[in-house]
DNA sequence: TACAAAAGTTAGCCTACTCTAACAAATAAT
DNA sequence: ATTATTTGTTAGAGTAGGCTAACTTTTGTA
């Protein structure tokens, strides 16, 4: 099936809010947020892709993907992550920057340019993220789901992917002088606000709840 | 300024027929059987670009692209045969793949990535149909426009470069044992129709003189 | 010169999105 | 349980692009 940029966009976040992250409900009105549009332009898009069996629900009711629709979003995934990791190793792009021309890259439409540019790459297992980068098949298993926010004072752990791709986000981890695979300590967790006094490399920091929350770690 | 794709595509093809392939006169129907759209599509876009000064042209007279329309143009032209030379090189395309895929990855928006990709490259001067790419300020001189067709009798000359990326053609360029560089001799024209028999690695083979024009060569 | 053919333009409509404003349904709170 | 708030949907309109059919201008030929 031939889909549109914007179709797949849709499809993408929906993937992203329903089952990547599926703490809460998503409906209309966060799907527009989350793609910046009105609740009244995802609407007219879901009549769409509900057509086209890409999506289920009934007038009110709960959004799903079908299987094909996951399937779909799956590729897109491998996709953006592949060409993410093209930008970082190959083209000198630092890992807050690759975000962005991911997002159009995403879109090429060519079996054959994805699989050769696996290979050319090795065949990686996670993006510049330390996100899983699904295969052919679209199987990806993300077991590893402990945050650092869960991790008990005094623990050691590794960082092993960030769940934020956001340029702000990405170049507050940097800055702070954290990267993928860096050691953690956490030296103590603050009772009133939660946030975290952490130690690596020679260095000591606090960081908010939430930040530790969007930071995905291994306990050693 | 930023354009859309579809902007994007006249400029491209109104560049090719007015400055690149400037034999006869471009005007609303050529361009629109180029880009495969009806004339009277070309004419409402044409006023869109009018208005954003990228094209120059009075009712019913002839088109032409302004200085900045050119440079945009050209800019696209970089990116296309950039990207080409990297299918080519880097993920195992044929010559007569490489252009589909590159229509699309000429619209990939990143200054940063353009850049790192020609570096990557080795700041290649041709791509793989010998076409030369203009560099990041858009200076290409193509001096060389000698076609084989042109070439005497009994003279030797050697390919450089070929002026069609349609696939039919290039399939039928690899098929009958040529690529670039390769040397030929053009042992005979025949009288009635110019086609012409070559001779090339050991073979002999004959060509229409349509093909002939198609091909470009240096003497030797 | 006159008129036919070709080339270019306009009008009016279609698709794929976008929006705001108004309204309906579901959920939460008094 | 009734109301208030949030959430979802519809109506109507806008933009970028496409189309056909009809019309005008230019060009080429008898």
């Amino acid at each position: 099936m031939k889909l549109t940029k914007n179709e797949e966009d849709y499809l993408k976040t929906l993937f992203h809010l329903t089952i990547e992250n599926a703490q809460e409900k998503t409906g209309t009105n966060k799907l527009a947020e989350h793609l910046s549009v009105s609740p009244a332009s995802v609407n007219a898009m879901l009549k769409k892709l509900k057509v086209k069996e890409l999506v289920d629900y009934k007038k009110y009711g709960k959004l799903q993907l079908t299987e094909q629709g996951k399937d779909i979003a799956i590729q897109l995934l491998r996709k953006h992550r592949l060409w993410e990791t093209f930008l970082y190793q190959h083209m000198n792009f630092k890992w807050e920057e690759v975000h962005e021309v991911a997002e159009q890259l995403e879109h090429i439409q060519s079996e054959k340019l994805i699989e050769e540019l696996d290979k050319f790459l090795g065949y990686p297992q996670r993006d510049p993220h330390g996100a899983i980068i699904p295969n052919t098949k679209g199987e990806y298993l993300d077991v590893n789901k402990m945050t650092l926010a869960e991790v008990q004072e005094g623990k050691k752990c590794r960082l092993i992917s960030v769940k934020d791709e956001s340029r702000v986000f990405l170049k507050f981890v940097s800055k702070i002088g954290l990267s993928l695979n860096s050691e953690i300590l956490v030296k103590e967790v603050q009772e009133f606000d939660s946030s975290l006094i952490i130690a690596f490399a020679e260095k000591e920091e606090t960081v908010t709840h939430k930040f530790a929350t969007h930071v995905f770690v291994e306990e050693l």
